[in-house]
DNA sequence: TGAATAGTGTCTGTGAGACAATATTAT
DNA sequence: ATAATATTGTCTCACAGACACTATTCA
């Protein structure tokens, strides 16, 4: 641009040539998770739980034929909340989702295409809320981790297919205990999602344990063994029962409902408690 | 883009015309804080410690003559990294610096003369290791804060100027405590950098207390009187002696220096003690 | 000597880890 | 009756808030 003298900030946008610079693009990708039930032979016994990812199968170039998160391009004229809304309505048809923003991934060459920052956000939901079919091309993902020194194995199955990756667990800042996730393994996820699901799990383990961010994976109305198993199955170990029900006491109410037909003891139904903020 | 078989993503990518969709830009902006010393009149007392930002003068259209962050656009062929280096290094004459992503922001008309997507970030450093003179158009301003029913005003204190602005905080999401900041009020600003000043400011808030952020903002050497004037600067609030010094303990290690010359007892320099991880 | 900061000791209440004990149900 | 989960009680230990007390320096 040339160096001129403008009287006004008017004059000056009028004459405002953004191709100046070389611009870029930018995507909202989208880690949507979930909790699974999965039913378990013996009938006194609990429904396995497993923490879950919801995602898609490219059919296009770049990356055909590997997964990926959901996502896409966000458009010149909408914000990138309103990229996000609109990938979560064609994902699902849930509104008032939680949502929140991961990381913003600036690679150079992250998308073989051109330069593409992708704007990663993590979204919770209750998978059982679903009622649409899943898009043909979509699909849950059980995930499970498997941590050996630095570096992190993460298994992804699905009803039809399981995916392995193995992502590498660097320190970037020793005061903060801050990671980053460099991929060191890796067949069938699409560009550096994987680096973004391995983030998006660590995020989610360290906010468990000082938000109530899991009751946005939650029903209405569960029995606090339920809450625990959501807890355990994320947190990646077992809990003491009188332990944790102190901990979450506040943060539930009871119901006078209660959950029969198991081989045992009823249970009673809570809910979340808003907290006074 | 024609819907075309591709046999290979080679071929893909030989035809992509990254033209198809309009394209945007992005700038880094960062938040770059500090602490101040300011000496008081009292031989006995301590220096007055205030929690700083720098902050630039703009010196062309848009926004010309208000304040904003320290920032710049991403090219096409940089990383989002390399920009914050590039950045840094125009203000400051410092080398590993902590940095952490705060936000992308991604209003539509956030920049009056195109699409720009900012990517914020936040940064500590020690004040006093700066050798070079500032830029002439750049300053330091110690900030203070009142907070009243939903709004934060927020005043910034130079040597030569004062800038107030006002911004209200909104609950966004209930589980997890998030907030976001409107401006309500600024004339000396520019783009939503206020914005992005209350949240970094939150954000270190929230940081100081559970991570060891604060150290990079501190010298190599310390009293532990210091460190706890600058929690206390950061917090808003005055802490317990006997408590402060349980908290941190584990943080610190105690040197064979001692700082003298105040007309009270001498205190033990400490420097920071990396954690094991 | 007195003002100011540095540093320690102790009491108390809260809350988490550990583990034991009791309660209830469907088969 | 038994296997399984549900729920509560209690002991102990760590730690934070509160506050008192001692130590040391320099004008």
């Amino acid at each position: 641009m040339k160096e001129k003298k403008y009287k006004s900030e008017e004059e000056f946008l009028k004459h405002y040539n953004p191709d100046d610079f070389e611009r870029l693009s930018a995507t909202v990708d989208i880690l949507i998770t979930s909790v699974s039930d999965t039913p378990t032979q013996n009938y006194r016994k609990l429904n396995k739980k497993s923490f879950s990812v919801l995602l898609v199968k490219r059919n296009t170039f770049p990356f055909k034929d590997k997964w990926c998160l959901p996502g896409g391009f966000i458009d010149v004229k909408e914000t990138i909340d309103h990229a996000v809304e609109r990938v979560l309505s064609n994902e699902t048809n849930l509104h008032n989702i939680y949502t929140e923003q991961l990381y913003t991934m600036g690679e150079v060459d992250r998308d073989p295409r051109m330069r593409v920052l992708s704007i990663a956000y993590m979204s919770l939901i209750d998978k059982n809320e679903l009622t649409d079919k899943l898009p043909f091309n979509a699909a849950w993902f059980d995930i499970s981790i498997n941590e050996r020194d630095q570096f992190v194995d993460i298994k992804l199955k699905s009803e039809k297919e399981e995916i392995n990756f193995t992502v590498e667990k660097l320190l970037v800042q020793q005061t903060t205990a801050k990671y980053k996730y460099n991929i060191v393994e890796n067949k069938d996820i699409a560009f550096d999602h994987a680096s973004i699901i391995a983030l998006g799990i660590e995020r989610l383990k360290n906010k468990i344990e000082y938000t109530d961010i899991v009751f946005n994976m939650m029903p209405k109305l569960f029995t606090l063994g339920e809450l625990q198993q959501v807890y355990e199955v994320i947190l990646g170990r077992t809990l003491l029962d009188a332990a944790f029900r102190r901990i979450i006491k506040n943060k539930v109410m009871k119901t006078n409902k209660m959950r029969t037909g198991g081989g045992h003891r009823p249970s009673v139904l809570f809910k979340y408690k808003e907290p006074r903020l």
